[in-house]
DNA sequence: CTGAAAGCGCTAACAT
DNA sequence: ATGTTAGCGCTTTCAG
């Protein structure tokens, strides 16, 4: 039988009382009991019941990280890698995430994550988008909650989110120190805030670089940013203008798309048209030339949000803080100079 | 406060007890109570907490997933769909999987998992390989344990492979067909038991297409499985032997790497040599040509070993059982048939 | 600084 | 078929 919190006060000849006191290292245990408990845990091998610990005191160590089936799925290294992260960071803080994957029509009423119904979360991560009808139900738990990759509504959260403005800017900087004056932009459901983003830093540094917008150079209005979306954008795109020498895809899987079909019309990348696109996936680095991009830290994300979501549990809350993680351009073979013409 | 059993059998003017046999679905309760007991129930929108469960029953509701650092970082798509794999399966048995990744060098005595350690688990996953000093270790714990891609010295647990085996004919009876008569081997680290059915495969395909094996054709001592292996054993593999036309990678890891050599030896794929690898990962799709390859089912995998780990807790053993998940050939443009030489 | 004791919410054995 | 009751192992007042 695994030893309990008796067996160790038998041990060292003390109360359960005080057992408990030196595991929660409460200061007023004097040096030799707190020494003379810690002996007998360790040759005991003992340690805590999670269950019982929960029962008495509400906390259960572990964190739910909700995101959407349709996120998931479709963009499914992304959120994995934001996962994996916040599971890093949470291993630091003695946490365990339950990775809980919810409907994306979720709508009052609907059953809610058992995680959460049988209170065995202390708190609430959001990755994504997520309706807003499971934040409403969620509330009433009155768990901590946080959010990466997404701004709620209700501002009143800690947030994670990429700098896409910044990313958007770098990306069309890149392409116009390179003497690109004909940039394009290609993207799919512009609704959404980080695409949105990136279109706005598209613009703003094409301002920057003294060149003119034309919204006949972005294609914003495909459903989702695919890879077959980017095939078709881009085969619009070039029908329409014949003059561009490069685009910044707002996402890698639009970018795979868009050189697809740059190949398959007889363009070369980059000779012909450079190419850019944004999170930096795994599949970038094997095209042929390889994507350049802007790299998305996302284990960085996850563990951004866990620190934020630690921090409210330690009741180390300042307000609620946003954190805007710092992307980076990263150069390979798909962007050149312009072609001299 | 939310709800706790009492609230629900005051309501339901009964005793605790009655509550909690009617929670476990126990026949034993008459129609009228029970329906009277799940109106409170609904009513109150009660849910046993988890914590208090756990604690009278020794029962978590969680399982622990087991991964080496090294396997889950080196191929992580790959464990990373076996756990969601595992996850999907779990939560139609209403399981939460807990991700536990440990040190490849784990040895006795180091820190086991926490989620063991105060039991928070009721029963252990491993996947890929892991340190026989932790699977002693854990065994003391006297959980439920499984495996998934590894085949554990002990015998007496249940099992899921890959049927390497199968794929590995499958792949050389795909070249054959297509007429190639010199079909080459590349992998690292045959030593592993995935690699070398693989290798089985090959060689008694060969043998059944009545081609002969030949040890210059097979490059099977490269260190690991990985791009830059795949490189350079395609370098030698290429400089001893002129006359393939036909390359079978363990994986496709390593025929990326195999691939970009051909390239730039001058060699056409699949015009030159045929090329096929192994997993079906991601990055073959974006090779240029899209990499063919034999796929293997990674959710499968965990699926399936997440449905043997929910028939031992439920007591529905029989003997350990081993399943062999099959695979499947994946033709896309690596592949073609031999040049009339 | 330490101990006694009262739960936390639930399960399961035992009564009835 | 239902109720009574004794824990499960831990935290947390409250005394001393």
């Amino acid at each position: 039988m695994t030893p309990t919190i008796k067996d160790v006060a038998q041990k060292a000849k003390v109360s359960i009382a005080t057992v408990s006191l030196v595991i929660h290292n409460n200061e007023k245990i004097s040096y030799e009991t707190r020494m003379r408990v810690n002996k007998a845990i360790k040759d005991l091998n003992y340690h805590p019941f999670r269950s019982a610990r929960g029962l008495a005191s509400r906390k259960t160590g572990n964190l739910a990280f909700i995101v959407t089936e349709d996120h998931f799925l479709r963009s499914e290294p992304f959120y994995t890698h934001i996962f994996l992260g916040a599971e890093f960071e949470a291993r630091q803080n003695e946490y365990y995430i339950l990775l809980t994957i919810i409907r994306s029509d979720f709508k009052q009423g609907d059953r809610l994550p058992r995680c959460i119904v049988e209170r065995n979360v202390d708190g609430i991560i959001f990755a994504g988008k997520v309706p807003q009808d499971i934040i409403s139900c969620l509330e009433k738990y009155e768990l901590p909650m946080a959010f990466v990759d997404y701004y709620p509504p209700a501002e009143n959260y800690p947030v994670v989110l990429i700098d896409n403005f910044s990313g958007g800017m770098q990306a069309v900087q890149h392409l116009s120190a390179l003497g690109h004056r004909h940039i394009a932009f290609v993207a799919g459901d512009i609704q959404h805030p980080s695409i949105r983003d990136r279109f706005q830093g598209y613009k703003v540094a094409l301002e920057n670089a003294g060149l003119s917008y034309s919204s006949k150079m972005s294609i914003i209005d495909e459903a989702y940013p695919a890879r077959e979306n980017g095939y078709s954008a881009a085969k619009r795109l070039l029908r329409d203008n014949k003059n561009v020498t490069a685009i910044f895809s707002c996402n890698d899987a639009m970018a795979i798309g868009v050189m697809q079909f740059l190949k398959e019309s007889g363009l070369r990348v980059p000779e012909d048209v450079s190419l850019i696109g944004f999170d930096d996936v795994d599949a970038g680095l094997s095209l042929d030339p390889p994507l350049s991009t802007i790299g998305v830290p996302k284990l960085e994300l996850g563990g951004e949000v866990m620190r934020l979501m630690a921090d409210m549990l330690n009741n180390k809350v300042k307000s609620p803080k946003k954190v805007l993680v710092p992307v980076e351009l990263i150069k390979r073979k798909s962007t050149a100079e312009v072609k001299i013409s």
